[in-house]
DNA sequence: ATAATATATGCAGAAATGCGCATATGCTGT
DNA sequence: ACAGCATATGCGCATTTCTGCATATATTAT
């Protein structure tokens, strides 16, 4: 019981990986802390299918929230998390690697801004 | 492109590992290759079941087949499957080493015969 | 209190998945 | 050719998963 985990657990991370969405959203993860809708502009998806899919990713124990303001940050909780889905964070973080689509999602995250998709006025400068 | 591997390949592997059943069979062949047949009597399950499931890890690319008469062989495709693959079978490794449920898995292999369901007549001595 | 904003969620429909049943396929021995 | 056996597969059904729409919730500022 010391080392095995939970077949369930693991099965639930697994799922948690099984899904497009959810990888490219890890792998944003992985270069920093974002808020929902920094997630929605960099990969181009509804506010819906952002939280909906971030709250899976938390739900199974890969990442941590952290509330501020009106915002939730979501980040990958490297201390809180099994050591087992860690080598499995680290193996697709591999695997993506160089990939095109994540490679795209990166830089439009770092032109995201931490407002909402109806705040373009800032854009402005 | 050498390094990453296409976004499809990826979350098809991880929908292959995110299932009870296969997850058993995957550390079942981690053990040594085995028959169809001998998997339905280590997991107890119906013979389509085994053979489909065994079909969808081999179509993702974690295992090799070979056939020899009746009988179709699988076992883990260890050297022709992407590196980065290795990493996700062996994290999935690690997660599953001392639980229960495959651990009786691997037992009921021990015992286990390559013949069919109906051959009962030689477990008599 | 009211308005504005970021996020979460109930609901419904579409698509994908898993599995049993029956049957097909393919190999082996007579 | 025929029978027997291990495995694969078409079909149908039940369940799950995913997503958008509309709306609820919660926080902040006025």
């Amino acid at each position: 019981m010391l080392l095995g985990v939970k077949m369930r657990d693991l099965v639930k991370a697994l799922k948690a990986l099984s899904d497009e969405t959810r990888l490219r959203m890890l792998n944003l993860l992985l270069e920093r802390e974002c808020c929902v809708c920094e997630v929605v502009q960099a990969l181009e998806i509804s506010q819906t299918r952002a939280s909906r899919n971030l709250n899976a990713l938390y739900n199974a124990g890969f990442l941590k929230l952290r509330k501020d303001g009106l915002w939730s940050l979501y980040s990958i909780d490297r201390d809180g998390m099994k050591e087992h889905f860690s080598d499995l964070v680290e193996a697709v973080r591999k695997a993506l690697e160089g990939n095109e689509v994540v490679t795209l999602d990166i830089e439009r995250l770092k032109k995201a801004e931490r407002v909402g998709p109806a705040c373009v006025r800032e854009s402005v400068e």
